[in-house]
DNA sequence: CAGGATCCATATTGATACTG
DNA sequence: CAGTATCAATATGGATCCTG
């Protein structure tokens, strides 16, 4: 590490550029789709994430969960009640990232086909 | 699949959802650094890219540049020479990711600490 | 210089079954 | 409902040697 770079810190992880910080922490193959989902409104349970992100095992939502929960990013409430109830949530940090899910989209949106063209 | 969803397609990857498309083809571990790399100008030899991230195997920068490659978000361009030159730049649908790094860019550097800060 | 090929090790992801 | 536990598969990493 050069004598006088500029640092950026999240929890304990160091990085020399603020795009691999970035990068590090919306690692993770279905991280920005759960944070897309909880973009969309106040919170979310963990079964309506579960079924909102097709494809994604139980094992890796949760531990996706608890990472991007220890990155500051989402919090979670967990109500005493039997059945269990667990809602999902961004933290204020967590909400900076919409403007970059946003552009995400836009992007995305350019690889609209019609069902017509898949036949 | 719904029968009258929308889709979004890239090369012969289908998706239903266009932030679903695009964390597809960002996800890999030095993907974004690529894309933010070859984003600073017009373009960059393949060793200038590998001394600009760090840690980067060439196993693994060859195969996410192939990748990106064939997800047409970066072009290749091979000079006949000896000793070879082989130069990437980003293609236009590639340009379009820029603005999702310059949101990462911009939320990373909310994450800044002093040197200090770090004894 | 810009890779390709191979082997080996570790890390991440996935599927299934099970629990408070 | 919201997870855990376990095992299996895949992705990624590193080292070494090789080529046009």
């Amino acid at each position: 590490m050069k004598k006088n770079a500029v640092l950026y810190k999240i929890g304990e992880k160091v990085f020399e550029c603020p795009v691999g910080l970035a990068t590090n922490v919306i690692n993770g193959k279905w991280k920005l789709q759960i944070l897309n989902l909880l973009s969309q409104g106040a919170c979310m349970r963990y079964g309506d994430l579960k079924r909102g992100i097709e494809d994604v095992s139980e094992k890796m939502l949760i531990q996706h969960l608890r990472e991007l929960e220890g990155d500051g990013l989402i919090m979670r409430r967990a109500y005493g009640e039997v059945p269990p109830k667990v809602e999902y949530s961004l933290t204020e940090i967590g909400k900076g990232i919409i403007p970059v899910i946003d552009e995400l989209r836009k992007w995305g949106l350019g690889f609209k086909v019609t069902r017509e063209a898949m036949l």
